[in-house]
DNA sequence: TCCAAACTTGACCAGCGGGTCAATAGGCTG
DNA sequence: CAGCCTATTGACCCGCTGGTCAAGTTTGGA
């Protein structure tokens, strides 16, 4: 019950809480959140039950924790991938490269939010974000379109969800081991997929 | 603990296990499966408790059974939809397109799906099938890569992946509203995105 | 008409799991 | 050293939930 809004936290504080992340997400990414009982993450981390209502007000307090701590550092990654000098095709073969890496390098956190999507209770903090990235991608999207580079024989909103959805897909079935592409590979070829799909393929001397 | 393999069921019979079928599968696709009560899944088929185990060996067998049935009734559907007189790329499209309405159609069944997916104990059930939903489009494409329809500088297997991921994706985002298309249209777009998203786009004389 | 099997009920049980708490240790500041 | 705050423990609590059961009703068939 407590844990105020300020607590000075000593560095073995800090260092603790964060031991207490980290086994969570472990937990979360591999048994998902309803599965994972307070008791686990415990032991994961070598604490005692009682700590954990020492650092996190509840087991809902904590995943809202971990969800908004990633969604900083994918924003962070995701502002320098673009390159705003060069075309918006290019712009956005690089977006989706530079998504499916990081999706692939913090494959827990999202295996986390895949799995959690549909859970009542969490619903809010999870479409709390989200809109953010659609925007992003459907604004390059619009704008390869006006160039001309995208034919607008369709919807660009629906164009943008494409584009979404296959990047999450792709890297959940790398995640599953569905493939054994690399990353490099996987990156390349979500690329040229999604470049497809939108209509913008400039392959015309491509062969076998 | 009863429930032997056979036992005969009344009309009467087979219709409350229906119905207690039907108010799982409702409860199940908006709260998901674990935070659906044994409790909440009779109060809404109007049942007492007890006559869940008489019907159910368990929840999670009721589980097993509602994902069972469904896939056999997709493979069933996506079937008849594909004329095997026709080319690959026209059965390819006919089956994505099946597949979008037969999502949509059973949307409750979907949602659930993709909620439980990553959950430990329904692991085994969950990806016991789709293996065989793959195969059968992996069948199609690597038909129409012989053909010579679709260039094969991609991978077969990637891009049936990719092909069930846009079909599953998009049907999300239709069951969470991101899209107001209606079905048909939905299913035209999704099978002209992952035609082009394969290479095999025959696009020439499109315009807006 | 009578038996057995199908059906139906709701009280009950056992264990699980989120959350609490009193007690204790340790560390910083005056 | 005294006082206070952080840190840590593990036993304990209690409500919830999957599952059981004994008892009763209905149905189908011989």
């Amino acid at each position: 019950m407590e844990s105020s809004p300020e607590r000075r936290l000593t560095d073995q504080g800090r260092e603790r809480k964060q031991q207490i992340l980290d086994a969570a997400t472990v937990l979360f990414a591999s048994r998902g959140y309803q599965a994972t009982r307070v008791a686990d993450i415990c032991a994961e981390a070598g604490v005692a039950k009682g700590l954990f209502y020492w650092y996190f007000d509840s087991k809902e307090s904590l995943f809202a924790d971990l969800i908004r701590s990633m969604r900083l550092q994918l924003r962070r990654t995701q502002g320098a991938a673009m390159d705003p000098s060069t075309d918006p095709v290019t712009r956005l073969r690089a977006g989706v490269e530079a998504s499916v890496r990081f999706m692939v390098d913090h494959a827990a956190y999202f295996s986390l939010i895949e799995s959690e999507r549909t859970d009542e209770s969490l619903r809010p903090v999870l479409s709390e974000g989200g809109e953010i990235y659609a925007a992003d991608t459907q604004r390059v999207i619009v704008e390869a379109q006006r160039a001309g580079l995208i034919p607008d024989y369709a919807d660009a909103q629906m164009l943008t969800l494409g584009v979404i959805g296959a990047v999450s897909h792709f890297c959940q079935f790398h995640r599953n081991g569905r493939t054994t592409m690399s990353v490099d590979e996987l990156a390349n070829f979500v690329a040229g997929w999604t470049v497809r799909a939108v209509g913008a393929d400039d392959r015309i001397t491509l062969g076998g």
